[in-house]
DNA sequence: AGCACGCCGACT
DNA sequence: GTCGGCGTGCTC
């Protein structure tokens, strides 16, 4: 048994073998080995006597990274199922799931917890040692008397001068450093608020549930207390002095946020955040302790799912529908669909939670997959619902975008010193460069995607490939020198409301104004601080952030959403409504969503006013299964693209062949050009594959991607694979 | 994906 | 004569 069979970061749906050169390593482990002419990083997938490979020409390992634990046998297992479920690369998906430290040939090791403690001399000579004045080290001293040594989380609550004051006492030999086992459990957890009748009993029924695999889907209402359902949860399963919990939550920026009021409620457990803000050491070492057990929550966004754990007990995905989670590139996972294949393997309970749940979860809910729990009150007795009103803009025209009726709903929150949100569904909403005389816009040269108009830096830039130029001084078309920016991007928008309301502090947020690195803290303190009359905004804006004063919500365009060719813009459409509609009069003022639209008849409109997410899934879902759309079947997207169409042509078609040839019952529709038809200079392309269940789409997929592999002219294009894609 | 090998065009 | 363009093919 001395050969190993390792997986590699390369493209190739295969494992190499090497001999182990003598070495004990373990499935699991990390080697570094010859490969061509480099030396990689792989893992040791499984030993065996034996090689398809012709075993003289086996070359040895170079070493074997001994002294760390091996990724386990459930991580592998679920890598190497995503592996065969998305069409990818084993050791691609592997070596890819790995905090990049991993990647790297170094060994990894977990740091050494650093502890503080006094010194024998400290303890001997007693407060007395230390100078009245010096607060901050009297409080050290205080607390370190009492136990047998802190780390720097620890000491770092009791005094905001601790570093200095620790630095002090170390000089003078009265404080040392120790190694600790664990993180110091200090602090008193903040006290649990009382649940509703609701809550309540979501949470006995999923306690009653019992330890073993079943999918909940945690159906909630703004406002209605999710997060708390979470909490008790975790609560319980704390209870059990090895278990862990997976929490998976959206890529954004709300997870300092949800870290502090974890912290502030499991002060005595040790809790990991794994995101992509966080650096390389500190993800390597949050793995890590997952991984040996240690950390007891490890909350983590879209790539987490994959952390390995020692003793999972629960996994709770909190806004199941989010986009986030499903990766756009290299493995196409949706990481909420992993997480419940982890689930099940794992053989334990995972909870699916959202205001708004993705159609397919719901769809699995209605037929019984899924067990629906449903919170349908406010737990925050005082939140009242926001009255949502649609403006047809046909009889009230919008000047610049804005309405009559909004406007003046917005003078009157500015005379009653309240707060209005503007928000604007980005899409289709950037200014663009426009010849007046004839009707020329500004192209990017790479994308089939018009340049947007950055009127302070005086550039045009591309937003998909990030191409910037200045404006040119005449038509390149027609000769004209009168261009001018149209459209209404939230800096146009912000200055046609500066010109409404002069008085008002507007204030925008989008991509371009949150960029700098506390800019969204700053935000949100000023908002809370009243310092803000009016807030532009786009998406970033929709999720989470609760503003007591904020009464108002203006919504500036629907339209392209509610007839959009995408069939799933609806369903984006009505969570992205409900969601603002959620930052409307929290707390004790009533609040008002305003929506202008050119169609205040469709029915998206009325189970919105109501909040009835309900009816409306189901009338979408009733849509659904008359088109034969997902998730009354299930599809696979085959992309090419490459810097001309032709190669891209003769790939799909060729692909389209090799499907007709496979016996399987699989709808294939005609090649298709996606709506970004150019992306930086490349030429795309995508064939779309449909079948009635999931095992007939997999089994078709087994051969037919193998097959497309072998063509030669696959080499000649960039391709991958979707399966259950989201975009089109 | 890298990386080497290899076969043709423009240069110190 | 050589440097280097990127097409082709292989990696246990």
């Amino acid at each position: 048994m001395n050969i190993l069979r390792i997986a590699l970061d390369v493209p190739l749906a295969t494992l190499f073998d090497y001999l182990d050169g003598g070495s004990a390593a373990q499935v699991g482990q990390r080697v570094l080995v010859p490969f061509g002419a480099r030396k990689v990083i792989g893992i040791v997938i499984a030993r065996s006597a034996t090689s398809e490979f012709e075993t003289a020409r086996l070359k040895s390992i170079i070493r074997v990274f001994g002294d760390e634990p091996p990724i386990p046998p459930a991580t592998l297992k679920l890598l190497a199922f995503c592996a065969d479920y998305y069409q990818y690369p084993f050791g691609q998906a592997l070596l890819a799931a790995l905090p990049s430290r991993l990647r790297e040939a170094q060994p990894a090791i977990l740091s050494r917890r650093v502890g503080y403690a006094l010194t024998e001399i400290a303890r001997q000579g007693g407060e007395e040692l230390i100078p009245k004045r010096a607060a901050s080290q009297r409080k050290l001293y205080a607390a370190l008397r009492d136990t047998d040594a802190l780390d720097s989380a620890a000491l770092a609550l009791l005094s905001p001068g601790w570093r200095g004051a620790l630095r002090a006492m170390r000089e003078k030999n009265w404080v040392r450093e120790t190694t600790l086992d664990q993180p110091s459990a200090t602090g008193v957890a903040a006290p649990a608020p009382p649940l509703n009748a609701d809550q309540q009993h979501t949470v006995q029924t999923i306690l009653d549930g019992g330890g073993d695999f079943r999918v909940w889907l945690l159906h909630g209402i703004t406002g209605s207390g999710k997060t708390e359902v979470y909490m008790r949860l975790l609560d319980a399963m704390l209870a059990d002095n090895a278990s862990q919990a997976l929490v998976l939550v959206p890529e954004i920026n709300l997870t300092p946020q949800l870290e502090a009021r974890f912290r502030a409620r499991f002060p005595r457990h040790s809790i990991v955040m794994l995101h992509s803000r966080m650096n390389e050491s500190e993800r390597l070492q949050g793995w890590l302790r997952a991984q040996n057990g240690e950390a007891r929550i490890v909350i983590g966004t879209r790539l987490s799912v994959f952390t390995p754990m020692k003793n999972p007990a629960l996994v709770i995905v909190d806004e199941e529908h989010d986009s986030s989670y499903k990766q756009q590139d290299a493995m196409r996972y949706s990481a909420r669909d992993v997480a419940i294949m982890r689930a099940k393997m794992a053989d334990i309970p995972i909870v699916l939670g959202s205001a708004t749940p993705a159609l397919e979860t719901w769809h699995n809910a209605q037929t019984g997959r899924y067990h629906l729990l449903t919170l349908s009150q406010r737990a925050v007795q005082s939140a009242a619902l926001p009255a949502l009103r649609c403006i047809d803009t046909r009889p009230h025209h919008a000047q610049d975008g804005l309405s009559q009726p909004l406007l003046v709903a917005m003078r009157q929150r500015l005379a009653r010193g309240e707060q209005s949100l503007l928000f604007i569904n980005r899409r289709g909403y950037s200014p663009v460069l426009l010849c007046g005389a004839c009707g020329w816009v500004a192209p990017c040269a790479r994308c089939s995607s018009r340049l947007v108009v950055h009127l302070r830096e005086r550039k045009l830039r591309c937003h998909h490939c990030g191409h910037e130029q200045r404006p040119p001084l005449q038509c390149p078309s027609c000769g004209n020198p009168d261009l001018h920016p149209t459209g209404h991007g939230t800096q146009r928008l912000e200055e046609t409301l500066a010109r409404h309301f002069p008085e008002a502090r507007i204030l925008r947020v989008d991509r371009d104004s949150m960029r700098r690195k506390n800019a969204i803290k700053d935000m949100t303190a000023k908002v809370h601080a009243n310092e803000v009359d009016i807030l532009v905004g786009t998406q970033m804006l929709a999720k989470g952030h609760d503003f007591p004063n904020l009464t108002l919500v203006g919504v500036m365009d629907t339209d392209s959403a509610l007839f959009s060719p995408d069939f799933r813009a609806a369903e984006r459409l009505f969570a992205q409504l409900l969601q603002v509609a959620g930052r409307a009069g929290r707390a004790d003022k009533p609040g008002e969503v305003l929506i202008q639209t050119n169609f205040p008849d469709h029915a998206l409109f009325a189970a919105l006013q109501k909040q009835d997410y309900a009816q409306f899934a189901q009338s979408l879902l009733e849509e659904r299964k008359l088109a034969h759309f997902p998730p009354w079947c299930f599809e696979a997207l085959l992309r090419a693209e490459a810097t001309h169409l032709a190669p891209v042509q003769t790939f799909l078609d060729l692909a389209a062949r090799e499907a007709r040839e496979i016996k399987s019952k699989i709808t294939l529709y005609d090649i298709a050009r996606p709506q970004m038809e150019r992306l930086k200079g490349m030429e795309r392309a995508q064939l779309l594959a449909q079948a009635a269940s999931r095992q007939a789409l997999q089994k078709f997929l087994q051969t037919w991607v193998a097959r497309l592999r072998a063509l030669p002219q696959a080499s000649k294009v960039r391709w991958s694979v979707d399966v259950d894609p989201l975009e089109y």
